[in-house]
DNA sequence: GCAATTATGTACTGATCGGTACATAATATC
DNA sequence: GATATTATGTACCGATCAGTACATAATTGC
């Protein structure tokens, strides 16, 4: 009925994801992402709304496709294997320059907590999500006698968020590939999580 | 020989630290520091020289401060009951309000990353200098006898850094203390480093 | 081709950013 | 008390910020 949109759309979305993933939120200017997203001013805000707006659809992207990874990883390997498939998945087979980029939620979460609520708490919850997959996961696996059925699958989850969270942080430094392997290596082995 | 400084140099840089702390980098605004620290705009550049310089100064106390912790806690106790001092000392026994503000270091890797790379680094080598702090006690211990002499020093602070640093944004999120509590003592029961 | 509709490009808005200029105030030395 | 020196308060700087207004371009249905 009217002239049609030049970009796609979800492209220009997962540009601007990539940038907010690297820059953080603060620091990425609305010149910078339309540069980054190849699309005027105006078209911008006719199709995202405002910067946070499209953050927050930024943000969700991020979590659902980390998501995906633990879902899929979980039909196609033992459920003990997952932690270590995602963590290799996400830090050992990636280029070091996005392994540099850390995890885009936890990036938010340390940027945001008392600068931007909203955001901050879309990022927690996200977060959260993962740690739910992870414990579900775990229950289903001690069901399926692959698991000690004395350790509580949430705790086992919890412990293994926060040494995903640690690992996040030191990808932000410029850990190399090897020094991120022989903690995801040692670390999994206390939790009795070895390959 | 000429007028004397109104306000103490040291008190105002204590509110800056706090403020970056809470705040992080860029979303601290020059006005906002002024205020927190109770000084006009003129004295701030006299004393201070850029926003940027002071955020030096501020995460070289940071970090000065957090080591100190842990040195000092080294001389009263035994090496392997350093770590659990140190994060009781950090996460705790502190207010709520202070352990939402997690480790100025680590925000500051997470925030700079890639938008101020001077900061960045500083924060990124105070950190070692925490990891590398652990690993000498460790040395020490096993030295003393302590500690299992088949465990590598500096792999078991590596995997002792990597928990804090998973710790530090499971504070800034807002976990409550006994969540952090019950990851810091499955962590280190883990470790080989319980009470 | 005409009208309706939506996308795009450009120019602009007020607010805020970090940093500076400069006049004034307060102290020390003499 | 005069002079030199440093601190403070205020007004300003250009740059940049996110967001808007509006004219123009491109498409559809008729």
């Amino acid at each position: 009925m009217a002239r049609p949109r030049e970009f796609d759309r979800r492209k220009a979305l997962d540009s601007a994801m990539k940038l907010f993933w690297v820059r953080g939120y603060v620091s990425t200017s609305l010149p910078g992402l339309l540069a980054a997203m190849s699309i005027a001013r105006s078209s911008f805000y006719a199709s995202f709304g405002t910067k946070k707006l499209l953050f927050i659809e930024c943000l969700e992207l991020f979590g659902d496709r980390t998501l995906a990874i633990i879902e899929q990883d979980a039909q196609s390997m033992p459920p003990s294997a997952v932690p270590r498939a995602f963590f290799e998945a996400t830090m050992l087979h990636v280029s070091p320059r996005r392994v540099k980029q850390g995890c885009m939620m936890v990036n938010t979460v340390l940027e945001l907590a008392d600068v931007e609520p909203v955001l901050h708490q879309l990022a927690v919850e996200k977060l959260s999500a993962i740690e739910t997959a992870f414990a579900r996961i775990f229950m289903r696996a001690q069901r399926a006698g692959e698991l000690d059925t004395t350790v509580n699958p949430k705790e086992l989850a919890s412990l293994v968020m926060n040494i995903n969270l640690g690992l996040r942080v030191q990808s932000r430094k410029n850990h190399t590939r090897k020094e991120l392997k022989s903690i995801i290596d040692s670390s999994l082995s206390m939790l009795g999580l070895a390959a």
